[in-house]
DNA sequence: AACAGGGTTTCATAGAGTGAAACGGATTAG
DNA sequence: CTAATCCGTTTCACTCTATGAAACCCTGTT
């Protein structure tokens, strides 16, 4: 039961405060300890040292915190040639060119998604993606790709976890992910946002390890249940294509 | 004499260890535990604290360490609808489609300055610039100008900084500062680089204050001495436009 | 087998981080 | 004009926590 963490506390803050500006990009002080649950001197410290590295600066005019350079100067480093959300940009630009609608790429990390690359459509009424963006692994197209496709250890440890949402009847829910695991891809239709679509297919590398899943999404009026079961197989294609380009 | 920091020293030597990506992808412990000049049980410890919240991940085939997805979420917060990389982008285009060059903005940080925002040249032989790199305050076009329009304390700390290269005679840059001062924009031929030139313009706020430097830079056979005398009218137009747009 | 080079674990000890409380400086209320 | 808030900053005594030396465990090499 007693959980054997060998991580340094005052780390494990620290990284807390600078989680707190993945919503939101500005805080003051108060606001900050209120949110990870630290006394006001305590997250002083703490900022005073984010701040001397260059992690969060104050803005002058609103004296409050904000990210800082040190995080701009590390998200330069963090794609390689190599890296995936690099690699794939090319096939998925020609993807967005032929479907004309935004392209996503996610992977899982632990209990949630991770938008790690996206092509934006070029039409006027679009979905709009950052890249970046944390999203619930209950939810969308690619979060059921996610976890039908993954290892089944995985997908019953995700399904377990405590963070769970608890309505989420599992049975019928796996029972889902099983259906997509025989069609080959999945759907959302105004799932997660009201008014958007999407159509989502596995990328297995060339080991057959599911490593992301690629996603087409737009507006739902343009993207009916109809019209998505109309670009599966483009996208399913596009996904296998990219799955031989990564090791 | 004695510094009088309260800071955290764990957090520090943490956000350390994350620097260390700053250069170079991909480290091992013994590697960063040589950098940053610690004991490889506490690097150790400070990884797994990283890794945890998410700002480090491990390759599963080289087993070293990279930068975590938990950076990437964070610089997606980075810039906002009404921050000057943001803002700046659209004329730092139509500079970069008149000039036909790469274009660089550029902010001081502490005595350093920081590129927060590039738009590349489309020629064959161009300037490549990345956003987020870090470079010296004491060479280039640009540092040149974000020291000879700072406030007149600024300049005399940064000129004074036991960092600063010993080398440079103090009393012919300080001259160089003011000429600068007096022309309105600074050039660099091969000073940096060998084979690149650029041109600089200082960006001042409504207010009046020095918020950036803007920097058209490429190879030195196309920005010859006369060439970059002909374009600098239209840089410090450019730059003064920019300014009317900060608060 | 012996060795080397990475990463992991243990443990006693010092000293570093902690939070309560008090302080200061704006801004707003009365 | 004073009282009352609301932030951020600073101080300080106490304890718990981070530390690094050393030992250990791999895997690959000589």
């Amino acid at each position: 039961m007693e959980e054997e963490k060998k991580t340094v506390r005052a780390v494990e803050r620290a990284l807390d405060v600078l989680l707190c500006f993945a919503s939101g990009h500005e805080w003051g002080l108060t606001e900050i300890a209120g949110k990870v649950g630290l006394h006001k001197s305590t997250i002083h410290r703490l900022l005073a040292t984010l701040e001397d590295r260059g992690f969060v600066t104050r803005d002058p005019s609103t004296e409050k915190y904000r990210l800082g350079l040190s995080i701009l100067e590390l998200s330069a480093h963090l794609s390689r040639s190599d890296d995936p959300s690099v690699m794939l940009l090319p096939e998925m630009e020609r993807l967005r060119d032929q479907l004309n609608e935004t392209i996503s790429l996610y992977v899982r990390d632990r209990t949630e998604r991770v938008r790690i690359q996206a092509v934006q459509s070029m039409q006027a009424i679009r979905r709009v993606a950052t890249v970046g963006a944390r999203l619930p692994l209950s939810v969308g197209a690619s979060s059921k790709v996610l976890l039908a496709f993954a290892d089944p250890g995985v997908r019953s440890a995700v399904l377990t976890d405590p963070a769970w949402p608890a309505q989420l009847e599992r049975e019928t829910f796996a029972k889902q992910l099983d259906d997509i695991l025989a069609a080959g891809y999945a759907t959302s239709f105004e799932e997660r946002e009201p008014g958007a679509a999407a159509v989502a297919a596995p990328i297995f590398n060339r080991s057959g390890k599911l490593v992301a899943a690629l996603s087409v999404s737009g507006p739902s009026n343009r993207l009916t249940p109809d019209r998505m079961h109309e670009f599966a197989p483009a996208i399913v294609e596009s996904a296998h294509r990219m799955g031989t380009m990564l090791g």
